[in-house]
RNA sequence: GGGGGUGUAGUUCAGUUGGUUAGAACGCUGCCCUGUCACGGCAGAGGUCGCGAGUUCGAGCCUCGUCGCUCCCGCCA
């Protein structure tokens, strides 16, 4: 290859024995037996063992060097004689006739070898120690062919991958924004962009059609496990003349085609994946992003408590408040204290209790005592309930979101997930405004740039709450993992949606004029979507920590503990920009 | 901003109702060992028990405060 190394360490098989090469990596482990020094050297590619023999005069040097040390070995190729069938070069060693140390390692803060469950605070401190181990070397490979994947996926179906501005404008909708204070404009600042949202759209209005970009994002948030601090990717994308079916026909195909490429032996949903409207999703699954591995669902069950002869929930259904239902398929034979634990986490969540109705061996357990023959009957058919079934029943106001907790933790509790699928699907049809709890006020739901459903004259015509957008989640074993909207392009929906969540033209046009300005310019009707890479990765390694999926993430702080980012600057940038710290005093 | 968890050797952890010199494994140092592959064996070094105060004859352990880390809620598409 060169004067460094002939060949990698995961290469020489048994077809190489008798040639001489030259090997150059780590030293991952070292097994000393007195008069023989086994090195299993490791690069990029993988591992081979080198053997030095003590009547060389390498011997000594290679056991004073420590583990981690980078060296480069030259030897002939030698059956080994013992045969490690645990690795692919397992069949060979190298007899090594020639040593270069090409940097030494000191002590290891954090070992390389071995499983690596240390804080992650010292694992982000060394993170070139913790990206050398195989678990997160392999991550951020399987990373990058994911990436090359969604590029190819998309260059096929027509799309042109452009860059957008890193430096840009802060938007007043959404997250924090990280601000750049501008040198030569003082007391101004840029904000690094929280998705090229803004961009992409202008693209379809300079008539780009498809656009694409492996989008890097900015927000400033508090992180969460499945969220990553300050930064994370989207695969963000945008097209024109289309509708929300033309948008999925493509990420299905994308998003598709790369879960079952890297799937790694779970089952991936063919496309088209099934549309759940979001008023269905709330209450069949209690979610948004419902995770659909679990093949509980949920009914109201309102109406069912009507002089049912349980009056608590014919209290609580009297007053307005919602019953639901989650049928349990053969628990009718659980023990009570299995229906008891359930009962005491609606108690301690504030939901009152929890009743429910057991059948099993031919008697019926639970609330079913206060039910007539005739409730009981209504039961079984409204339910679809057999011998041997169960039912749990809550009721509350705001029980959607408590009603999807109970049926992930039924799911849970009786091993109900199909822990060996992913399980695509769009959620749909989101409220286009929402009432503000407190003050009772019309908001946007989401993102107000997005097309609502009926055009103007619903906006016109339908009560607020009733609009409904073309705005869409793909979700993938409970995790959203894209969004997007058909957008609005027309200046006039636009005020008017503004109108109704209470801005008037002035506000709109001083806060989104740039936008609203291209689309009196002629805009094509356009629509779009954006994965988000970092989740996707996560799910298809099955790793539970997003950062585990990066290279570099920031910790919990937003800070980069290897770089010691971010961090105070001197005095003479500060005055070129014209900013003086006020911090809060203590 | 709020709640939970956690902090003992370089690392992962154990440490009994408060009781003598705080232990183990890995790592590190030295010695022995020619077929190991998580090599093995012997010996050794390594600790202000996060920090501060308090209770006590006596605190790693109890109390209060404080700091760090982490997970969740808030926030965030």
């Amino acid at each position: 290859m060169n004067e460094y190394r002939t060949h990698t360490c995961g290469e020489l098989r048994a077809d190489n024995i008798g040639s001489t090469v030259k090997l150059a990596g780590w030293i991952h482990r070292k097994r000393n037996l007195g008069n023989l020094c086994f090195v299993d050297l490791r690069d990029h590619y993988g591992i081979t063992q080198c053997v030095f023999d003590s009547s060389s005069d390498l011997f000594d040097t290679i056991q004073n060097t420590r583990v981690e040390s980078v060296i480069g070995i030259e030897g002939v190729v030698v059956a080994r004689e013992s045969v490690n069938k645990n690795m692919p070069t397992g069949d060979v060693e190298i007899k090594v006739s020639a040593l270069t140390i090409y940097s030494e390692a000191d002590v290891l803060p954090i070992q390389v070898f071995g499983e690596g469950n240390e804080p992650e605070e010292l694992r982000l401190k060394y993170r070139f120690l913790d990206l050398r181990r195989e678990r997160i070397h392999n991550n951020i490979m399987l990373r990058s062919k994911v990436i090359a994947e969604m590029r190819k996926l998309m260059v096929e179906q027509g799309f042109t991958e452009y860059q957008t501005p890193i430096l840009t404008a802060s938007s007043p909708e959404g997250a924090r924004d990280f601000l750049v204070p501008s040198r030569i404009n003082p007391g101004k600042f840029y904000a690094l962009p929280q998705a090229p949202q803004q961009f992409k759209q202008l693209l379809m209005v300079s008539g780009f059609d498809r656009y694409f970009q492996i989008a890097p994002c900015f927000r400033d948030e508090d992180p969460r496990a499945d969220r990553s601090p300050g930064e994370f990717y989207q695969l963000d994308m945008e097209m024109s003349f289309v509708t929300q079916e033309d948008v999925f026909a493509v990420m299905e195909k994308t998003m598709g085609t790369i879960f079952k490429k890297f799937a790694n032996g779970k089952t991936v949903d063919e496309a088209p994946f099934i549309r759940i409207p979001f008023r269905e999703a709330m209450l069949k699954y209690g979610s948004d992003k419902p995770d659909l591995r679990n093949p509980l669902t949920i009914d109201d069950a309102t109406d069912f408590f009507n002089n049912s002869g349980f009056s608590v929930y014919d209290e609580k259904a009297k007053n307005g408040e919602q019953i639901r239902a989650i049928r349990l398929p053969n628990a009718g034979n659980k023990p009570r204290s299995f229906f008891d634990k359930f009962d005491a986490f609606a108690k301690e969540e504030g939901f009152g209790g929890m009743a429910y109705v057991a059948f099993a061996d031919g008697t019926v357990k639970g609330i079913a005592k206060f039910f007539n023959e005739e409730k009981l009957r209504e039961l079984k058919n409204k339910f679809a309930m057999d011998e041997g079934d169960a039912i749990i029943f809550m009721g509350g106001k705001k029980i959607n979101k408590f009603a999807g907790i109970v049926r992930n933790k039924l799911g849970e509790a009786l091993d109900l997930f199909d822990k060996n699928a992913f399980k695509l699907c769009w959620v749909v049809d989101f409220p286009f405004y929402e009432e503000n709890e407190e003050t009772g006020a019309i908001e946007f739901s989401h993102n107000p740039f997005s097309m609502p459903q009926g055009g103007l004259e619903a906006l016109n015509n339908k009560h607020p709450l009733e609009i409904l957008a073309y705005q869409y989640d793909m979700v993938c074993n409970g995790v959203e993992l894209a969004s997007g909207a058909v957008r609005n392009h027309l200046p006039e929906i636009m005020y008017k949606a503004f109108e109704i969540a209470g801005y008037d033209h002035s506000i709109v046009d001083n806060k989104f004029g740039g936008m609203i300005n291209a689309f009196k310019y002629g805009a094509p009707p356009h629509a779009g979507c954006a994965p988000g890479i970092d989740r996707t990765v996560m799910l298809l390694l099955d790793e539970p920590i997003i950062r585990d999926v990066i290279l570099f993430p920031l910790n919990g702080k937003a800070q980069d503990l290897m770089m010691q980012a971010p961090n105070t600057v001197t005095e003479e940038q500060l005055k070129e920009l014209h900013i003086a710290i006020d911090l809060p005093k203590e």
